[in-house]
DNA sequence: GCCCTAACTGGCCGGCCGGTCAATAAGCTG
DNA sequence: CAGCTTATTGACCGGCCGGCCAGTTAGGGC
């Protein structure tokens, strides 16, 4: 509670509350963080907190709104970047997915979070992303750039789950005999997706 | 605290306090769980879980141990009962761990709490069996069954890792739009696989 | 039967948890 | 400057957390 911060912004000090929790929240789980030691690292009182958030299920909440909030438009603009459907731009949007993940390794842990949590919500969130992606592989397939009997839903999906498991268990894995690299994983990842989708000739 | 049994069978307490538990922590987590509740659970006194297993702490690492030795044992046996490696064997190995993790899926939970809270021990654990399995891949490659411009320890952790996701997410895509069953999934993953890691003629 | 070990109990503890509240003080309005 | 709003504080609360301990009780070896 020492060393205390008074700034008179309520939106400023709201963001601090946010930033601060969503570090811990990402860190250590909802029910391990203890509001006294997220009061000590954001620099407010713990009554400041109650003030703005009312509850801690009420902030963690307010954390992942954010967060995921953050991650959609992310997305959303990397969708929009994209052109015409073919095969080099699915392999392109792995790559950007990949990358995303690895610089974002907060939003792959968050996510681990609700999942465990049963939260639904944050999946229909991107009910839209999906929904984009999936139509943009079905073009692709209608011109027969892609291999026509695959669902497309489950293309964006395996690639996401990949991309998504490959950081969030990390720690799993990072230690096996013969794994390379995350670059080298990807590249490897994407002779088999991109053989897999692509149509035989 | 009520309705408590006592056995005067040290094995059978510890048992039935550790499958209380494991309930308990693949449901909610190390530290949501509260022992009384844990207690309450195990139809035990608090004290008595204290006296076998020493502290919270302590009782989660039993319960992992216990867990994933089972599941080291589970896919043991499962690479044992494999035959000469070939393209068949993959897609039934694939298909066999996936339907594993839908008939255990207290184990995709525990191995994601075990992820986030950065424990490596259970990725360490496996070093054996990906080693077995990227091996077995090796030699596929050498016959010419699969593709061998790929690392074999990535074949094993692509799959192993969708299939972890699959069901680890599954709240998350499960309404995503156009998403099909778990079968029906599996059916498309296989296919987008399988063409990955065979040559092209 | 006796005794020793250990399974098991109930009661208790210090501490800290999330949360509340009355008081204070800073900024905004007029 | 008065007065209202609200950001902010610190003291405080009931409750329960994980853990401890002094006893009690059952079983196994002799």
């Amino acid at each position: 509670m020492t060393n205390r911060i008074q700034t008179r912004d309520p939106e400023l000090t709201r963001v601090r509350i946010l930033d601060a929790a969503e570090a811990l929240f990402i860190e250590q789980g909802f029910s391990a963080v203890k509001l006294s030691a997220l009061a000590r690292s954001a620099e407010v009182t713990k009554s400041l907190i109650h003030h703005h958030f009312g509850s801690k299920e009420q902030l963690w909440e307010a954390v992942k709104d954010r967060a995921f909030e953050r991650y959609f438009t992310a997305q959303m603009a990397m969708l929009e970047e994209a052109g015409e459907p073919d095969a080099a731009l699915l392999r392109s949007s792995v790559e950007a997915y990949f990358h995303f993940l690895r610089d974002n390794p907060g939003v792959v842990r968050l996510f681990a979070w609700t999942h465990l949590e049963g939260d639904s919500h944050c999946g229909e969130l991107d009910n839209q992303l999906v929904g984009a992606g999936a139509e943009w592989v079905r073009q692709a397939q209608q011109r027969g750039l892609l291999r026509q009997d695959i669902n497309p839903t489950h293309v964006i999906a395996l690639f996401v789950m990949t991309c998504t498991q490959w950081f969030e268990a990390k720690c799993h894995h990072q230690h096996w005999p013969g794994m390379g690299t995350d670059e080298a994983f990807l590249e490897d990842f994407l002779k088999i997706f991109m053989e897999g989708v692509t149509p035989r000739d």
